[in-house]
DNA sequence: CGACCCTAGACGACCGGTCAACTATTTACT
DNA sequence: AGTAAATAGTTGACCGGTCGTCTAGGGTCG
């Protein structure tokens, strides 16, 4: 069937990297074949347009972090112990990058929906379900927690799982606008006030 | 001295409309030149750079908002009830623009926060100044409460002021995502939670 | 009328995207 | 096994348009 290539595979790999630190309008087709080493002409064999490869690249990106949540969040133990180590994981992430390459880039669809949600309606629409689906998780794992009477049950709702993940991905604003890590220290003791786990 | 104009501050107010919604690297100078009606020629005339314009405009954003959140925290009554006043009053302004416009635009400056953070460090440099001030005035307030007694003093913190300024950007992302502004019905009593109030 | 404010128009660089020619590899058939 | 057609991938030149920026000169004031 004609020859093989990781071309297209290289090309969503350097979309990720490049795109969460400098986002989507100011990083160019150009630079992106460049770090992939693949030639401009190329893309266009693989990809019908950036856009296109950035809903792949988000894809991909979420397909990763996905499994951080879903091994995290439903293993065994507490389900609040679950829940920390999640964030825990999450911030991990963040002081790594930190030290890996100087700078904390942020969550690639935290960035990506404040600068494309009114401009790229594709982008849009794939960062809706992927924030449901984190926010769905969340909300399972607080049930868990109702049920082990580790919260009270009218906190196991969704609106508390989205407010869950909202401080998260403000925190972690805060820590790329500060291109400081140790902001999201403070994550679990909050959001166990969210959760009313405190009480 | 020759002719006078309005034209510099045309182009600031163009800028933060414009910006709000479409971001920084997606917005081109003929743009906000053709919004401000101002000939492109005349833009290097008032401003050494697009980037140093945006500063300016992030300025007066700030300026007009900050007079919402000191003449909010620093009213009479209870400091609860003027934080509760201040989160809605943001909460008003994104419904306003999705009424106005049509599309819930979000935070200037958890928007460009994103965006520039690790690329134009003038920018970056003067949100974390501002977002340090927004977290003050908050902090105060919490002082405020934690003196009424209405809220335990160990929550009285900086921490917990950035925390709760980290879940109003992260809500405020969540409805420019949905442009669904309310989501942010739920600020207040998820703001409550975080402080420990309702305990 | 001289001094200063403003603007028209063009600059080179880069943008996302296109295309036709070409090479390498697989598959189907003998 | 040999081969030829079909397929998949690669390449670099190139498109029209837009980017941020600047300079030379026109317009308007004291």
């Amino acid at each position: 069937m004609g020859r093989t290539s990781t071309a297209r595979d290289r090309l969503i790999d350097a979309t990720g990297e490049l795109m969460q630190r400098r986002g989507y309008s100011s990083l160019g087709v150009a630079e992106i074949c460049a770090k992939a080493e693949v030639k401009k002409g190329s893309f266009y064999h693989f990809f019908e347009s950036k856009q296109a490869l950035t809903v792949e690249a988000v894809n991909a990106y979420w397909n990763a972090e996905r499994s951080y949540w879903t091994t995290e969040l439903t293993a065994t133990g507490p389900a609040l112990d679950r829940l920390r180590r999640l964030l825990d994981t999450m911030a991990q992430l963040q002081r790594r990058t930190k030290e890996t390459s100087g700078t904390v880039d942020g969550c690639l669809l935290g960035n990506l929906a404040l600068e494309l949600s009114t401009q790229e309606p594709a982008v849009q629409a794939r960062l809706e379900e992927i924030f449901d689906e984190q926010i769905a998780l969340v909300a399972a794992t607080l049930n868990d927690a109702a049920d082990e009477g580790t919260i009270p049950h009218e906190r196991a709702t969704a609106t508390t799982a989205r407010a869950v993940v909202a401080h998260l991905e403000g925190l972690v604003m805060f820590a790329k606008l500060r291109n400081d890590p140790t902001v999201l220290d403070d994550l679990w003791p909050h959001t166990l006030l969210l959760l009313g786990a405190a009480c």
